[in-house]
DNA sequence: TATTGTTATACTCTATAACTATA
DNA sequence: TATAGTTATAGAGTATAACAATA
């Protein structure tokens, strides 16, 4: 019994494209980790902080489905970045339910510091690459899991 | 304040290598979770079971840093694939402290099936992508994110 | 002394359910 | 009736610390 002989059926980690890209992925956080220290916002925050800042006004449900978390999710995330001063809720004009998140000036400080890093750790990640290769990974990446039964973000069985 | 004109502060998304590979990460997950059902071995326990399989005898230690998680973290793991039938430990001939870990019969041919059916998620997964195109986008991955301060697993201040 | 496996514990992330106030 | 935000709670996943057995 186990026979080791037979590898054909554990062939499924070493061919595969999605594994390819989940191991790049988490060489990319250990990168990250190393690179930002651990002060740092996590990557979903500094994502949130940015998101918020490239939508000025964006709701919390609105945010929720950018980031792929469901709105009760997202309020820890709010909360902590209101928290560290670096975005604000201002309810909203049109709709008296919702919250308007923005980036305050503190949270544009940061983002412009963490820019300014993020540029180096982005080095480090493709330092490996020729600027055509980068531009290739990127086009390539693009192209890779369009999900067919999600194409507008939710199932379309919704 | 919060002047949204300037948007010199927010392109760290836009631009970064890394927060494409992430996201096509997520898609990927996203079509995994939809495509091998919600009964489905997770993607870490599918990722051990595949790797006990290759590494026949592997220790619980070693499974761990492949891994990367810590020995105390991958228990769980190796407890749920042995009460699925899939794994065995058996104690290690050459070191009594040591539980040697076994693909059992029935795990070989859940490593099967899961070859099988991930054949056709890999398809999903690479459906916009030309053969060529998938050669190239491996040969990128496996040049992003080389980690210098981890060059043999386990950083070389440690 | 160091390492392997283990347990207990805690922390983070995320989800579900239920609630309120609006729409 | 449906939606936005919120709270409470629970379930994964992972980490640290401490321990016993062995190296």
């Amino acid at each position: 019994m186990t026979d080791s002989n037979d590898k054909s059926d554990i062939n499924l980690l070493a061919g595969s494209l999605a594994y390819a890209i989940k191991q790049a992925q988490v060489r990319c956080y250990e990168i990250l980790f190393d690179f930002y220290g651990p002060n740092a916002l996590t990557p979903g925050r500094m994502t949130a902080l940015c998101l918020i800042g490239v939508q000025p006004g964006i709701s919390q449900s609105a945010l929720a489905e950018l980031l792929k978390v469901n709105r009760a999710s997202v309020i820890k995330v709010v909360n902590n970045l209101q928290a560290l001063g670096f975005i604000e809720r201002r309810p909203s004009p049109s709709d008296k339910r919702s919250q308007a998140l923005f980036v305050t000036d503190q949270g544009h400080g940061e983002l412009r510091r963490l820019t300014a890093i993020t540029h180096d750790y982005e080095e480090l990640v493709a330092a490996e690459l020729t600027a055509a290769e980068r531009k290739t990974l990127f086009r390539l990446l693009a192209k890779t899991a369009i999900n067919p039964a999600r194409p507008l973000s939710g199932r379309a069985e919704d």
